[in-house]
RNA sequence: GUGGGUAUAGCGCAGUUGGUUAGCGCGCCAGAUUGUGGCUCUGGAGGCCGAGGGUUCGAAUCCCUCUAUUCACCCCA
């Protein structure tokens, strides 16, 4: 091997990719329940469009995005998170034309550059979906409920909804004023990241881990505290909906979420661990700061896929196993080699799974094959069927043996 | 960026206080009367013991460096 993948990149093939394939089938089978649209955008993207959309202060925008200058001497950056490239797509081609609400899904690679670990990877991927032009808390409401059942359907149970509003920018002034006032009268005991997110984004000290800053969190301001009227019954809104709607969910003031752009609701579905299998929120001001012409409100999430089956490893859960082959057809003999070719294609034609030999096994060889790959039967195909135009299908679980004639093999599995 | 674990056959692992041909399970290939699988038995292939350096008569084993990987912190999906 002159080299190996990169760290925190991973190969898709096997179960895993097996298991991906059937959580992008039920996430596509959903959408379209909803009657939302695929998007693709690209994987990259110019650098300012995350400076901007996910925000300056962020960890992810300052340490952990693959920023590199192309030839042309732009800068360009592989996309860290999902949302940004959808919401410059849906202005760049005035998606915002149509009648809205604009409902957009993707299933879209994300890098940051990190340190991986369980869960964490430097390239993974995320089935998003955003909502352009509703400021309503249904919309909300239609997310979480897309999301609920997509987590029942696929099998996972320890998955629980946890809410919280931030506000919006005007309610941040005021929240940010108590709560800077609150910090420093505390100041001496912050750690040093803490010290510099007061200068840059208050916000950020929430959800700072160290013990000492925790402490001082806890009584900190809480942003549900100081709402204006209109978010505040915004939110007021979504819990009587939640509620009327028997979903249940937890209210959780430390929910401040990584990236700049949300306003009022934020929300996120974690396990008892604390790990998070998906975060969204609103977002009315993300299509103001890329086209300022514009003022949508927006909603969105994005659920990780390596996630997705980090979860259900960890709940032990069993998704649908893969198929296996209807039939196996071994060959006896160089004679037989086309005419038994042939019953595969016809077979195939039809939609049977088959699979043949072309390893120039002996007989005993390809039964041991067949019963690896689990064929579900097997046929041999020598000169004695050719001559005979008859063979003899066995069923593999019962051992039961019944003879056909070669030119109706099709009916048998139909 | 910070800290811990691990690195031996395709996979999962043993390998004693340093001792000569490095093992086990699974998998793979072949055979057990010549056109028939699953169980059993027999045989076989497959290892630069992560890389480099050092100690020693002798290193998979002890020491150093590097690399990879994994877990945790930070942050996030």
């Amino acid at each position: 091997m002159i080299t190996q993948r990169p760290k925190g990149t991973g190969d898709w093939y096997g179960s895993n990719m097996h298991k991906r394939t059937l959580i992008e089938e039920l996430a596509r089978k959903l959408c379209k329940t909803y009657n939302i649209k695929e998007i693709i955008t690209p994987v990259f993207e110019h650098t300012v469009l995350f400076q901007r959309g996910v925000g300056e202060t962020t960890d992810v925008v300052q340490k952990e995005m693959y920023t590199f200058e192309d030839k042309g001497h732009r800068s360009i950056t592989l996309k860290p998170e999902g949302t940004a490239g959808a919401i410059r797509a849906y202005l760049e081609n005035n998606l915002y034309a149509e009648s809205g609400p604009t409902k957009l899904f993707y299933v879209t690679p994300a890098f940051r550059y990190e340190q991986p670990q369980s869960g964490r990877l430097r390239q993974h991927h995320q089935f998003g979906v955003e909502f352009v032009g509703s400021k309503s808390p249904l919309a909300e409401v239609e997310l979480i409920t897309l999301i609920t059942t997509f987590i029942k359907e696929i099998g996972l149970k320890n998955a629980k909804l946890h809410i919280n509003s931030i506000g919006c920018s005007n309610c941040r002034k005021t929240y940010n004023d108590a709560l800077l006032a609150y910090l420093e009268q505390h100041k001496g005991k912050l750690c040093p990241t803490c010290l510099e997110r007061m200068t840059k984004n208050p916000l950020r000290v929430i959800d700072c881990k160290v013990p000492a800053c925790k402490e001082i969190v806890c009584n900190a301001p809480r942003t549900i505290d100081y709402l204006d009227d209109e978010c505040r019954e915004h939110f007021e809104e979504l819990q009587s909906l939640l509620n009327e709607l028997q979903i249940p969910y937890e209210i959780d003031t430390g929910i401040v979420r990584g990236l700049d752009y949300y306003t009022k609701t934020v929300f996120e579905f974690v396990n008892e661990d604390g790990f998070t299998l998906c975060g969204g929120g609103r977002y009315d001001n993300l299509v103001h700061e890329i086209d300022e012409k514009q003022n949508i409100p927006s909603v969105g999430f994005g659920m990780g896929i390596e996630r997705i089956i980090y979860f259900l490893e960890k709940e032990e859960v069993e998704l649908a196993p893969e198929t296996v082959p209807e039939l196996y057809v071994g060959i006896l003999g160089k004679e037989a080699k086309a005419a038994a070719y042939r019953i595969v294609n016809t077979l195939r034609s039809a939609g049977v799974v088959v699979e043949t030999d072309y390893m120039d096994r002996s007989v005993k060889a390809q039964m041991k094959y067949a019963n690896k790959i689990g064929a579900k039967n097997t046929v041999i195909i020598g000169a004695d069927e050719i001559a005979n135009a008859k063979a003899t299908i066995k069923n593999m679980e019962t051992h039961e043996q019944v003879e056909v004639e070669l030119d109706k093999i099709e009916a048998y599995f139909q």
